[in-house]
DNA sequence: AGTAAATTACGCACTTTTTTGTAACCACGA
DNA sequence: TCGTGGTTACAAAAAAGTGCGTAATTTACT
């Protein structure tokens, strides 16, 4: 398992957050403690594998807790840790940024990314500014 | 060049600032226009196709604005758009979050080691001991 | 004076590295 | 045999690195 190594804190919380799935996950775990199958229900595309590394990232860095049952068939729990339900609103603060000041979050319906091919065949938006 | 969809906000925001450049692009950004090359300076270790490839991603998503300036050598300036600028306090919230807040980011190393081994709970931290 | 080289910000093709998917296997009890 | 949560080995895919080419002008050298 990769080692945290940088000196700067956004680096080194980037390196946990970023990719498809660590956001998703705490964004499904702050509905509360979910199960091994829960997530994976929660998101079908995520494989098995994906699923516990990043659950062992995010445990890694104390956003998550993992707490295993005796017992069988096994059973074990994950839920956000105190550090990691003030995460939450930062996480969502993100999210609230794209949607309402990111010129491409707003962007309405469908038409997002069929007209920035368009734009990239050449045409520079240079020429037009002004 | 791949397309954002998700209708997830957070989803689609992570998709932009996901990996190990674009905050560090914002955090070098942020202090002014910059040019290519000075943004190479800043960061030595990325390689110029990347950094071409991360500028054109936080282009489209509206975070920085490129500006082409015609003469020779050819000179381009990139700067945050106001967008951007709004990110950075959120971008920063979360490096404040590792720093304060998460149990990996405030590894006191500064102090005497001896003292961090019994504070040592659970969080392995193998690859950063000498 | 003539030619070569450097300059800047890339694009493109190719290779290497990293990440992710797939599938099989483990434990055990119902 | 199924189901749970997890590991491992191997394969596929994606991301990133490398090096070459490009433009028009200046500088460097002969």
């Amino acid at each position: 398992m990769k080692s945290i190594v940088s000196r700067c804190p956004i680096e080194e919380v980037m390196q946990v957050l970023s990719g498809r799935w660590p956001t998703l996950l705490i964004y499904y775990l702050k509905q509360g403690t979910k199960r091994f199958s829960d997530l994976r229900r929660d998101n079908p595309t995520i494989s098995h594998k994906m699923l516990t590394l990043e659950l062992r990232k995010l445990e890694q860095a104390g956003i998550v807790e993992r707490t295993e049952f005796d017992g069988y068939p096994l059973r074990v729990e994950y839920q956000l840790t105190s550090a990691g339900h003030k995460l939450v609103p930062l996480i969502d603060a993100l999210g609230d940024w794209w949607e309402t000041t990111s010129p491409v979050g707003e962007q309405p319906n469908t038409l997002n990314a069929a007209d920035t091919l368009n734009a990239e065949t050449g045409v520079s938006k240079d020429g037009l500014s002004g």
